[in-house]
DNA sequence: CGGATTGTTGATTGGAGTCAAAACGTGTGG
DNA sequence: CCACACGTTTTGACTCCAATCAACAATCCG
């Protein structure tokens, strides 16, 4: 019933059923001639456009149907902290469920198409589809997840580690959507990417070409590649000390000292993490 | 109906209502007659008993009576990552609603008490009393912002701001609950913080001298006395540059300089913040 | 074509990770 | 109760990574 695209001459119906967004979320089993006859009004959102404004009143959910969009949170003294990323499949809002109030700013990053779903009316239609409240069960438990995720990034020491977890989750992600687990074009910019990780914009450029030296990833403007993938998993786990001591105990090698030794293994024709273990 | 404390000579029912979990969560005006025929059972929990097991299948959600937890996850390589913790009023195990396996360990920092509310169960009683369906909205929200919370702890430069913020938040949620908002007990260890902010657990020891050096807290192993609200809430602003920039401009303190100079005005006679801007 | 934003690279220095060791607290068992 | 082991916390010394300041290139956009 995603209409957006039906051929008829451009004429975009801007609406669409509870069943794409079973579908889009990847509930796609729980799609019934119930969920079809709920609909949603669409919206298309060019870049740069908010879609929800930090501390305004929480009414409406949004499902994204296309496009990408940052969140970012302002606090009182202006200062701008990316919170995530989003992109197909995710929801716009859910934050809000709490005290009523949306609690950042969402951004597109490029032309987006989201589906506005009144969190009201999203109730009431879920008691004649239960898979819609599984929906925003689904869809919460996944925010949480997501931010677990990022905590993970951010507890990396050494930025280089930080941006490889960063590209990998990315990556991930897209590939789960159905698209390449190689290539990917970056939506945000190094600046978005460096306050998102908790770094400077400038660490985050000198990282990726560190990557790139390294033989892990290609980067072209915002075009990367992943060249070794499995170099590139094994990098990223590369941290401080092991709260569980290693068996056999050479601890003694620091994470610069790893990653260099990686980046040689990388050069000797891209074995880094070849190995299984 | 929390009947914990029933006065029958200790022995301990075992057992509560909805309307508890609703009046623990901070939904007391939801409170009524269906969601006391609701009933939960309840478990005592010891220090360092795990409630939830990472990777173990989803079950239930655990409302926190009593007590208070730490939510860790380790990853493949032993690594540990403590995600939050938790207390009274919060609820185990939200992260598993997006793919039906917990995200992580709940550890018991000290004795506590919980309802155990089958997940099915409780969506099942919430067709009849629907502020149960709110309940875990609320509560996914209240995560959610959670998260984003600690993620505005880690993009603190300087791991002063880093443990201000934290203990900060720390006593804000206890005096939420109605306990002081000057004095508090830190039921986890240093490393524990450590790896919840991303920093080495010396650096917590240090970080937590320095502000009390400073004039802002005071601390004897595990209690913490706020000493200056006003400066610790002031000092915790303190971050890099600002990405808007402030019209008088003088932008070229550094942290580490702003840090020195309200410890200065700390030992001025703990005027530190009280200043209004 | 300017102007602005974005991205890259360099030099410098402070801050925090790391290693080390000792003081302190806690719990256990004799 | 003491002795002992173990974990926790603190402090010190050293090294090095990343923030910062600065300059410049590249790109985007009106």
């Amino acid at each position: 019933m995603d209409n957006r695209m039906d051929g008829n001459g451009g004429l975009q119906s801007a609406r669409c059923s509870g069943s794409d967004l079973l579908r889009w979320i990847g509930m796609a089993h729980e799609v019934g001639p119930r969920s079809d006859q709920v609909v949603f009004p669409m919206r298309r959102v060019r870049t740069g456009t908010l879609v929800t404004h930090e501390g305004a009143p929480f009414e409406s959910l949004y499902f994204i149907n296309a496009g990408s969009f940052k969140s970012v949170h302002t606090d009182p003294d202006g200062y701008e902290l990316v919170q995530g990323f989003l992109g197909r499949g995710d929801v716009i809002g859910l934050d809000g469920l709490s005290d009523g109030v949306y609690g950042g700013d969402a951004v597109a990053l490029e032309d987006a198409t989201v589906a506005i779903a009144s969190f009201r009316e999203l109730l009431n239609a879920s008691r004649q589809v239960p898979a819609l409240e599984q929906l925003i069960f689904l869809a919460s438990g996944r925010e949480i997840r997501r931010k677990n995720m990022t905590l993970e990034v951010m507890a990396a020491v050494g930025a280089e580690v930080r941006l490889a977890r960063f590209l990998l989750q990315l990556i991930a992600r897209q590939a789960e959507q159905g698209y390449s687990a190689r290539r990917m074009v970056l939506r945000m910019s190094r600046r978005d990417i460096a306050s998102h990780l908790g770094i400077a914009h400038e660490t985050v450029s000198r990282s990726l070409t560190a990557l790139a030296d390294w033989g892990y990833i290609e980067v072209q403007h915002r075009e990367i590649e992943i060249l070794d993938p499995d170099g590139l998993e094994h990098f990223k786990r590369v941290t401080r000390g092991p709260t569980i001591k290693p068996p056999g105990g050479r601890g003694g090698a620091t994470r610069r000292a790893r990653a260099q030794e990686m980046a040689r293994m990388a050069e000797d024709g891209h074995a880094a993490g070849a190995t299984r273990f």
